[in-house]
DNA sequence: TTGACGCATTCCGTTATGGGAATATGATTG
DNA sequence: CAATCATATTCCCATAACGGAATGCGTCAA
C-alpha cells in the first residue's frame, strides 16, 4: 500500500489556489474556456484540467453554446464543506485560556534567550 | 517547472480525511500522540506526521507533559476558509433557474435515449 | 546508569498531481 | 469538404505526498 485514495472529493478541489480562483470567477457568470483561462493568466489546456477536477466533483456545470461550453458555478457541493468547518467556530471564538497562557509562555522563553 | 508549490495552506491541511478527523477529536480535549493514534486507529508515526502537518500550518500547538506530548485544537485558522467558503452562501441557496432547466434537459435526453 | 516509554524523524517505495507541449476532437464557417 | 476555432486529452516530466518500517532522541523510573 502507499498513499491514501485522495479520491478527489470537495475538499481536495477547493485545495488548489487557481481552482478557487475560477470558482470565484464563476460567481459572477457563466465563462468560456479561453476566455476564463486568459482572464486567469493560465494557459487553456490548464485551465481545462482544472476545470475536469471541479466539474468531477460537481463544483461546476458545463453548457454547450456552439463551439464553446460556458462553465457555471454550482456551489451545492460547498455547503458541507461550509457545515464542517463551521463545526469550529465555537472553538475559534473561545477564549482559548490554556491557548493564551501557552502563548504567554512562549513569549517569556523568547524574552529569556534574548538576555 | 514542475508542480505547483502546495505551500502546506490550511485549505491543504484539511483536504486529507485523516487530518479532519484529527481535528474534530482534538475538539473535545487535548490527546498524548499514541493515544489519539489508537483512537483514530492508525500507527503513531502516520498521526506525528498528520500532527505535524497541522501544527505547520497551525491548527494545533503542543504541550509537554513529562515524556508525553499533549496535542490540542487552534480552530483560528479555519475562520478564513469558512469565510471563503461562506462567499459562496447566497449560490448554493440559489433557486439555480438555469441550472435546474439544464437537469431537466439532461433527464429529458436520458429518457429519450432510453427509448 | 540502564531500560522502557512516548514521540519524531528518516529512508524508501508508490502513487497522485500539476504543468507543458503536442495533438485529438467536435463544431462552425467559408 | 477544407480551414478554423474552442476545448479536451494524451504523453511525459518533476515533484509532492502518504504509508510502512526502522531508528533516533528525550524523559522518566528503577
Amino acid at each position: 500500500m502507499a498513499r491514501a485514495a485522495t479520491t478527489s472529493d470537495t475538499f481536495n478541489a477547493i485545495a488548489e489556489p487557481q481552482r478557487r480562483d475560477i470558482l470565484a470567477l464563476l460567481r459572477g457568470r457563466e465563462w468560456p474556456v479561453t476566455d476564463l483561462a486568459r482572464e486567469l493568466g493560465m494557459s487553456q489546456p490548464r485551465a481545462s484540467k482544472h476545470l475536469r477536477v471541479l466539474r468531477e466533483v460537481g463544483l461546476v456545470r458545463v453548457r454547450e453554446a456552439g463551439k464553446q461550453r460556458l462553465y457555471g458555478l454550482d456551489a451545492r457541493g460547498l455547503r458541507p464543506v461550509h457545515e464542517w468547518v463551521g463545526g469550529f467556530e465555537r472553538f475559534w471564538n473561545e477564549s482559548f485560556d490554556r491557548l493564551d497562557s501557552y502563548v504567554q509562555d512562549l513569549k517569556q522563553e523568547r524574552q529569556e534567550q534574548e538576555r
